[in-house]
DNA sequence: AAGTATTTACCGAACATTCGGTCAGTTGCA
DNA sequence: TGCAACTGACCGAATGTTCGGTAAATACTT
């Protein structure tokens, strides 16, 4: 048996604090999180916690990068840079739902990063790339004439971005609907209208 | 010459306290900010504040308020309980835009609540009530047949406020447009759809 | 199989620092 | 002189983190 696939007898691991650590930062908000919150949600003391992870901004920092990975990968996808903009756009914001859906602590943590610590910081520095890449393929779509001449991208491109985001103030797994449900009906209301 | 009109000769007042609160508030999240941050801010010591305000946690009850008074107004008037009821949401929508874009660090602050004291609980319960009503013109603008039946009607409440909302998270008065011009194009965007 | 060594996972106490808040006193304008 | 506005020293509690110690599980040796 390798020592990889050897099964643990017991008690926590990184991953294991980093799951219980972000769902505990979701509901109280990180800085409104102390250790004490975080090891009474894990069952054990403050001191044990730093068996397992460095301290809590590395815990953020983590999760952070579990966010940024995802949407990373949305946007370095073939089907996200070829093809008609319009099309690439109703892509990516499929694509992103369902990330939102896949890591919903971990970018329901992002998403209220406000750049507090170089943690922060460089996380809304990887998130800007993503929103520059957007706002960019928004422009596109509209410089092919595929939106509406009369809106503005930019202001399309923070008002469609806004709705998929909301999503992590909202959904649950457990009661709402399947990832491609949500996309759907996102993607018909921005892009057809919800007017019959 | 009366108490209210009278220049005040130098120095803060607890209203002038308050805006520059919720600015930092806002900046580093309402636990990320000191009493230290804010006197820093205000240009005063620590203890300066406690001349104006009671403390830390009434800032931030008046903040919400007067948030939610707005938005309270939006769904008290007239215009929000009669007549067809998609009229009455496309008038509950813009004049949330509206109310956002005037009150902005006040909605900014209350969007971000999580409910860690009794202060923010009591928040969070009037803003279940406002969402309690949007949802339910939703669903009567629904039942009259002017949405598209295949969209789930609480699905379309949270997206379509999740775009309404995110305006906290970029607008910025300076650059952006008016809120008529805002409020055009989301009511475009989610009414007609984006595409052409 | 028995005995020893090592690792795993944790506790309880303490650390320096920061927190929100208090209070006696000082300043400066009317 | 009187009072509004503020300072600076300070308090107890809470913060994130470190440290010494330990019981149990595992690994190694004979």
């Amino acid at each position: 048996m390798s020592i990889t696939t050897r099964q643990r007898r017991r008690g926590h691991d990184p991953e294991s604090v980093l799951s219980i650590a972000v769902g505990v930062f979701n509901e109280r908000g990180y800085d409104g999180t102390s250790m004490e919150d975080l090891a009474r949600a894990l069952g054990v003391t403050k001191s044990a916690i730093y068996y397992h992870v460095p301290g809590k901004e590395q815990l953020l920092a983590r999760a952070l990068d579990r966010a940024l990975d995802g949407l990373s990968a949305v946007v370095s996808d073939e089907r996200a840079t070829s093809g008609p903009a319009i099309e690439r756009l109703e892509w990516v914001v499929r694509q992103c739902v369902r990330t939102l859906v896949d890591r919903l602590p971990y970018v329901t943590l992002l998403l209220r990063v406000r750049g507090n610590s170089v943690t922060e910081q460089h996380a809304l520095e990887r998130r800007r790339e993503f929103d520059a890449f957007v706002s960019h393929l928004v422009k596109e779509a509209a410089a092919e004439g595929s939106i509406r001449p009369d809106l503005d991208p930019a202001l399309v491109t923070r008002l469609l971005f806004g709705a998929v985001n909301s999503i992590t103030e909202w959904y649950r797994p457990a009661s709402g609907g399947s990832a491609d449900e949500l996309a759907d009906t996102l993607v018909t209301m921005t892009f057809d209208g919800l007017r019959l």
